[in-house]
DNA sequence: GAGTGGTCTAGACCACGAA
DNA sequence: TCGTGGTCTAGACCACTCT
């Protein structure tokens, strides 16, 4: 069963997205739309709610809503996985893991993954493509915990997110993503089919389950031009946030 | 007066980030936490939502909530400018404005504007340096009807959205930004002090008004090392997007 | 089965924008 | 001044987790 309130934010989706409300043009009050959906105003409040954190409307005290936008800002269920995003997308996607094996986990991995420096973990090496183009390289730290599960997956599994999910029933949960720009290194250029020293878009993450036990910590890079980031926000909510020079040392 | 909600959200983070509450430990229930501050449910709800968007703490239905961290994802007020972001973090920055004319509007930029192609718009070239180092080229196309303003800002001024809002007062209330990896070109390398062809973090942007009315679009160049973007999210709220290739060609 | 968060209701008052 | 969204209350039922 869906909520109320998601569907009423779908049918205003839809509207919007239809031209019915023109970019620009205000939507009808909280009041209105209660009456029009026979609900309470608190369901269309989280109606909108939903329409506004998807960039598609903004709000201010006193004023009505005004449409921002038509465009749907897709919003992932997959929060992490390049395969499910890039298959939503539908792109063709495959991939290969080159390289795996298990050590001791550095000051930095360990600070990452809440363990001690020298605790086990599973590094892994992965290039991942698009129609058939290399387009990422994965550098990825998998917690001890969890290496056995994952050197159980196919080498060339296309997901492995949706493989830990069916496996384990591993969910990622939470993520912090650190994105900033580096020049290839020498197995970067190898991998990824690029010039030494060119530019890389780079995405460190840290993804944890639902208790926000870390799982694996990654640096994530993607050939430029392959692959860019998309954010929304305003003056209220604003997700982006800048960090000055790189957080290699941070606790 | 600041929301009841705003002060319970505070007092929970302050306890989080006491330590009060560990990494990984749970909060108190909705019903606790109602009595203990003397609130509604619904405002307490309100206060942990708060929480949930900054990362602190993650839900889900039929299990407690659990703290997922303790650095406070600081929540800038200032949406774009670089200037108030960087004197909030204690840095020292300055700016300079290399060069400005106005000219008709190409057609990548007339629909990023919601403006016909050749309608005049201000085109500035500005430099931006933190502790005394250059660290990003902006160039910004503003729509017509706000380059009167632009032009009567101080070529030194620091801050151009501070200004703005001083002058005539308009404020940048949304945003999209486009995040990717570019090399460094001609003009870039010789204006940030780096070699030619060196990576970039390239920050695409369209800014609008609380109408939804477009006034500039930017194309910031950050040199690599100096600034890193950080983006936390969730499977439920995942405000991060990625899209294949360029989009120079979008509507 | 008990406890918890997710959803929903029907009211109320207030701060703010626009006419 | 009036309409609007922002905040808050006090209830209710349900879906889910945990044990």
């Amino acid at each position: 069963m869906t909520a109320r309130y998601v569907g009423i934010a779908a049918e205003l989706r839809d509207a919007i997205m239809r031209g019915e409300y023109a970019v620009g043009a205000q939507l009808p009050s909280e009041a209105e739309l209660a009456i029009r959906f026979a609900a309470s105003r608190g369901t269309v409040r989280q109606a909108v709610a939903v329409l506004a954190t998807e960039g598609l409307v903004g709000s201010r005290q006193g004023a009505r809503r005004i449409v921002l936008g038509r465009e749907r800002s897709q919003s992932f269920a997959e929060l992490h996985s390049f395969a499910q995003w890039a298959r939503a997308m539908g792109h063709r996607v495959s991939g290969r893991m080159l390289e795996q094996r298990r050590r001791g986990a550095s000051a930095t991995e360990a600070a990452r993954l809440a363990l001690q420096p020298g605790e086990p973990v599973l590094s892994v090496l992965r290039l991942r493509s698009l129609e058939g183009e290399p387009v990422l390289l994965e550098r990825t730290v998998y917690a001890g915990w969890i290496a056995p599960a994952v050197e159980r997956i196919d080498p060339g599994c296309e997901s492995v997110t949706q493989a830990l999910y069916e496996g384990v029933g591993l969910v990622f949960a939470y993520g912090e993503h650190l994105i900033d720009a580096v020049a290839a290194g020498v197995e970067d250029s190898r991998l990824l089919a690029v010039r030494r020293g060119s530019p890389l878009l780079r995405q460190r993450r840290v993804t944890t389950t639902h208790e926000g036990r870390p799982v694996e910590w990654s640096d994530d890079r993607y050939r430029a031009g392959s692959v860019t980031f998309s954010i929304r926000n305003s003056v209220d909510a604003n997700p982006l946030v800048r960090q000055v020079g790189d957080l290699r040392s941070a606790p």
